[in-house]
DNA sequence: TTGTTTTTTTACCATTTGGTAAATCCACGA
DNA sequence: TCGTGGATTTACCAAATGGTAAAAAAACAA
């Protein structure tokens, strides 16, 4: 049992914990927690279902894994959102980078979507450790951009949702936009411009 | 067997479908079709799991029933979207009616997004039956607004969708707006104003 | 090569879950 | 009041599913 004692992994179990974890994204962000099964997920990572959990304690186990290993990369955009930088072109390439990120990772998005919509029983403790100091430590940073009348008056927490749920939707809801839109083109070009003007509309308003 | 013939539904009837439809809702939108169990809809039904079998052909019967009945309801908002309306109070008065429903009907709204978020297997033909038509003539009814210059050159599609983003997000990630926010108040109050800022200042955008 | 440790497979198991058959109950009209 | 059809319960079942024990195989150090 690799997982439990404090010993070096080695390069088979890096590569099979890698392979696993890679599995359990394809199978968890389609069919969510409750809808995937280990049968499922061995089937994908070319494993047996017990030579999985030799490598993982459980489901679950695997499933906290995934989340708390993605936690960082789903973060970084807004980590890089600089306090120094032109405000306007800050939150603009935020808005940038999170779009980016929809397109390149959209089972990660799934993922994180179908877990929060359970209410996040998983996550939480990463949330609350991660996620909620980030965000507020960001929000001051708008704040004071507001305070210093380098950006109208605006509120941070609901920009930062409104730019979380306007980039995350082409990922999560991305059958829903195939069928109105069609299967063949991505709409994110599209929905680039869409988002920089009306975002930077919204910035752009006269100072109050 | 009174779902398959096309007799009258008696009185009973339609109470207990009422009774277990409204019993699915909320188990539905809380574990996602997969992680919810006939015994849980039976349980807060009320009632045993063959009596739901004797009302419905299956679990599945019962799920897409629900996303049928439920259809009509969730366009309400954009039906009457008024072409002959003035644009901007037509838009944000959508907006509006987008951000209470999330609020009054989290359920239904957290039912669609765990659907949608599957790739929309059930949903599928009542997505092409109802939505798509609806969508592509409102988005006609906005562009016609464009070309008559009665609003700055937008991309309708991608508006309405960041209208959905952004107003279904209280519901859908209403988790982790409580961790971020903390469980006590509604942000819907705040976030009526910064989606009013918001969309106002992309509609009041210069013509080209 | 040989002995030991790690990895993988085979053969299971208990529980959950969607669903059914048949008996029983009950409301209600004649 | 009594019969009849609709409504409900009881007692199941088969398949799916998360998980385990132990044997077999492979990898590796000496």
């Amino acid at each position: 049992m690799p997982e439990s004692t404090a010993k070096k992994p080695s390069r088979i179990q890096r590569r099979n914990r890698r392979v696993i974890l890679d599995a359990a994204l394809e199978v968890f962000s389609k069919h969510g927690y409750r809808g995937a099964t280990l049968d499922q997920i061995a089937a994908e990572a070319g494993l047996s279902k017990p030579n999985i959990l030799y490598y993982f304690n459980g489901k679950e186990d695997i499933h906290v894994t995934l989340l708390s290993q993605l936690m960082e990369t789903w973060l970084d955009p807004l980590v890089e959102l600089d306090p120094d930088g032109d405000p306007r072109r800050e939150i603009l390439g935020y808005v940038e980078r999170k779009l980016t990120m929809s397109r390149e990772l959209p089972r990660e998005s799934r993922l994180f979507a179908n877990e929060i919509l359970q209410g996040a029983p998983r996550i939480e403790p990463e949330l609350h450790r991660h996620l909620k100091p980030l965000f507020h430590e960001k929000c001051a940073v708008i704040a004071g951009w507001v305070s210093a009348g380098k950006l109208p008056p605006l509120d941070p927490q609901h920009l930062i949702f409104s730019i979380w749920a306007t980039t995350q939707h082409y990922a999560d809801f991305e059958a829903q936009a195939q069928i109105l839109l069609g299967p063949e083109t991505d709409p994110r070009p599209r929905a680039q411009a869409h988002l920089q003007a009306m975002f930077g509309a919204l910035l752009d308003l006269p100072a109050q």
